[in-house]
DNA sequence: TTATACATTATAATTATTCTAAACTATTGA
DNA sequence: TCAATAGTTTAGAATAATTATAATGTATAA
């Protein structure tokens, strides 16, 4: 049960309340080795089952986007169906296999984050990213 | 009236039907000295406009996807608010304006492509697209 | 010029996402 | 400890982008 004092902690240093469909959304999020990649669908589901209730959709939104806004997550754009995250929030960049919809990510020994001579519009860069749609060959592109 | 015959052929070596609202979308989007970007909206309501009468939303759709897909337009993923789609199908970057939601191309002398050094699922590489996204300082990323 | 296959259209349907307002709960401080 | 309150959750409605449908219209080939 650390691992959910530990959450708690975090809610708490974001300004969020711990509340139990939270630490439920972080135990799926964040308590596994590997970065995770998902739709809110997706995580519904995942939660769904696993606590054998129903959570609330709009919870998911919320939560999702105010983990989002305190950078513990990082929103990838793919297509306009819609939207994928990130447990990896550092810079980096991803291949997406159209095949399967899935999203790959990709280090520093795959690709290089590409260096910007000219910041045409002189404003803040919040992102640099990278995405290489991949699919079987014959495979329609989208 | 010599770009109308242009386009005539053009819609015929894709195979379509050069009909008056085909005509008039190329009109709009290849009848131009730069590049162009746009949503689907955006087009709808500057054909409408134009014409002095409405085109019908599901034709637009139509007609860019049908563009899309022989290639003769490229879609870009910014966020899943909407698609924007470009009129420049070279490979190419881009800057995202998120302060005006513009979306400008940068050329070589910007950024360079990226170099992939391993390909890590051995697919066809359909694309290799680089979003540099900007707003002012102290704006809220999105 | 007529048959036919392809296009356009208005409208309905679908899907992702956001909004709303009522019920609920964590927290604070008396 | 307990009530006040501020933040949360929820179901369901609302919205917005996109796709499907089916009837009507039109370009084209014979």
């Amino acid at each position: 049960m650390s691992k959910n004092l530990e959450f708690t902690d975090k809610l708490r240093s974001l300004g969020l309340r711990p509340t139990r469909q939270r630490l439920k959304i972080c135990e799926v999020l964040f308590d596994r080795d590997k970065t995770f990649h998902f739709t809110i669908n997706d995580l519904a589901k995942d939660i769904s089952e696993q606590l054998n209730e129903k959570i609330s959709l709009a919870t998911v939104y919320n939560t999702v986007h105010a983990f989002k806004n305190k950078g513990y997550l990082k929103e990838i754009s793919i297509n306009s169906d819609k939207s994928y995250f990130d447990t990896n929030t550092t810079n980096h960049h991803h291949f997406f296999d159209q095949d399967t919809n899935e999203l790959i990510d990709c280090t520093d020994e795959v690709i290089e984050t590409p260096k910007i001579k000219k910041n045409i519009l002189g404003k803040k860069i919040n992102s640099v990213e990278v995405l290489i749609k991949v699919a079987t060959d014959n495979q329609n592109q989208k």
